[in-house]
DNA sequence: AATGAATGAGACTTCATTCAT
DNA sequence: AATGAATGAAGTCTCATTCAT
């Protein structure tokens, strides 16, 4: 076995008798718009690549898991690697855009922002079936440079920029005195990284208040930054 | 079908009496203490399973790396499962230990006190060998569940634990004002978990100056606790 | 070590495009109804059981000659295990059921059919490719307990129960007095076993003129069983 | 797995924790005269050849089961098959010996020497140890044209000459008109393979008393053969 | 477009055999 | 002589990928 050291869930292969009966009784999919099978096909990855990390993840398991065959999957992607890269492209959200043009049009206190951003960051990060893509960036990420990069480019320089626009307007509003969310923008966003960790990891064990853990970490870097009700 | 009454599969004879063959002059390896022969072994699968994850990784190379062959790994842990939890659990490092024991003796303020913590702490995360260890466990660590246990109860349990005991030595000596890092030990480490990510994924496309970060994130956190120079 | 981000274990492309490498033309098998495919594969399966056993046997061996990839005997069995079961249960033969009916439609006299039994089962057990299947439930049985009472069940105990039936049909005519037969079944068929098993493995040094022992063996049984002309 | 389909209960090799402590606690068997660990060898050697066949068999277990290290197996034998051969050929056994010289001794009625020779050989067929010398000649025999010509000269040329020489002193003195035994003698010891075989496979699913059987054999055959009370 | 039987490279693991101690 | 760590060929089984239908 190739690496089934913790077995999937998934649908289980062996037939009692040790017997297999190729030809199951799936009918043919029906036609779908490319566009819609693709987005099955990757949620089907995204469920599958999540449980099994990539090199462990069978591409069966995704087409079963897409009502497909697995042969339909090479129509629609190159192969494995392509798919991957699909996942995670295709996952960047338009959360940050809609944080980028609320911090536009913003008007209230950094303060409600940040609290406001948090929020959103931890359904994302936390909730959001999206969150696995942190956990594989984490796990394939070094394998992957060129898709590190895309995701270094669309999700996280996007991220930052953000966090520091939010800082400097703080900042020259007043509200802060501390350059160090512009400097470093990543101390702003580091407990998030932590919940979607433990929620991965340590969930079972020891169960985590995200949103108590992320209150305080407002609560304690708007202080930190200098913080004073403008 | 050729005759497989008396199948030979012992060591080739060209290799055991000693012949050269081009490109691969590999001479038995010495015979080593079980002890030695096994640290050897966890360093090779360090250095493989972090490059390549734990699916990934062949046990081949392995071997390749540790100088001998594919079976002698077997001689030492039972399958593939049992190299990695035994390399993550033998890399559970001294470090708290030693932190634990001088957060004991030490008098000066929290201030040098976290500083030096941060500063041994990124020595582990990101500079020392064993730092690849924790991307393995945030990548692989879902489908280990025995292992996330294990790694939260000797490494994770235990510095949040430390942490705790600064935060409560600080409010008695009246250093510190806020009880949030007692409540979330985890927002002191946070931007160590970035740093570590960083340095895995990001660090070829933006390098990250992690001195600097962790430096900074001393100051923001010690004044959002409530620092006041005792 | 070679950058495996994107592993390539798809058929190579030399055998998919269809170059011939020199001692090896084989082509991609034409694809088969189950049903047919499975019969081609227990039909190798014998063959090479038959000549290796159980252990010594390769999967691979059975693959080619059954003209298919390794990879395709997964796709109807299990494991090696369970193409070994398939192979004694679907070897499992008419000639039992047809014999029974024949005995109940039978008028003429034991004897005549008790000699035309034996024809039967020398058949069976000396010349038919299905010989080959007593000696691996001899050899292989012990290790297979399910086998073993599988072939017990459907082999054995209705060859018995048919014996059983024809003594009690002779006693009752009068045409044998001994109900040794009856009590132990095993003595009518013993002198098969022997020819089988003098067949695989003697042979070559001394051969067996079954007919004529199982001519003699008649004899000696029937007069043994104080046979009387009817 | 090469072919564990039902596991030996042999020692398991598996420490939970999946760590394997090379180095066990035996310490260096005595030296033995050469004859006398021979004798240990070979003994370990029936039994677990005739647990697993012969490919499934390790030499590991043998030397285990010997008391001894695996390289000592090889001081005394050149390799697995000679380990074989020389345990099929240690076990012929004097039984044959034996009753060569006492039918030449006696004087008694053959029906008396046939109970006390079926007798003997059940007791060698269905208890001894070396039963298992049977059965692992049926399964590996063919794999082992030398060794079964070994034992067909040895073993069953022999036996058959001793069954001929009772049939033919019994016909000399009147005892039984039919040659049939002459002519096939195996037809006298059959239903000890139906006995070896049974006890061997079908035992737990139905026993057999092979007293009773081996008696009602005597009786049949005897009368079979024209037997008149001398 | 969709299917899924077929393919075969390759990974893990086993174990007969060797040989330095 | 005895040992057992070391070796590596070989075997089973998996699964990404192809292609005839």
């Amino acid at each position: 076995m190739r690496d089934r050291a913790i077995p999937s869930n998934g649908p289980s292969r062996a037939a009692a008798s040790g017997e297999v009966s190729p030809g199951g009784t799936r009918r043919r999919a029906e036609r779908l718009e490319p566009a819609q099978r693709r987005r099955v096909i990757l949620d089907a990855a995204l469920a599958v690549f999540a449980e099994s990390g990539f090199a462990a993840a069978r591409m069966q398991d995704v087409a079963a898991r897409a009502g497909i065959a697995k042969g339909t999957l090479y129509l629609h992607f190159e192969d494995k690697a392509a798919l991957f890269e699909g996942l995670v492209r295709d996952a960047v959200d338009p959360v940050l855009g809609t944080m980028e043009r609320e911090l536009a049009a913003y008007t209230g206190s950094t303060r409600d922002f940040l609290t406001l951003l948090f929020r959103h960051l931890a359904q994302e990060a936390v909730h959001s079936p999206r969150r696995h893509i942190i956990r594989l960036m984490l796990g394939e990420g070094e394998r992957f440079p060129a898709l590190a990069d895309f995701y270094y480019r669309e999700v996280v320089a996007r991220g930052l920029d953000l966090l520091r626009a939010i800082n400097a307007r703080a900042l020259q509003r007043g509200e802060i005195t501390s350059d160090a969310g512009l400097r470093f923008p990543q101390l702003l966003v580091a407990p998030l990284l932590v919940a979607a960790v433990w929620e991965g990891l340590f969930r079972r064990t020891e169960p985590l208040d995200v949103s108590a853990m992320l209150d305080a970490h407002a609560e304690v870097v708007l202080r930190g930054l200098g913080w004073r009700e403008p």
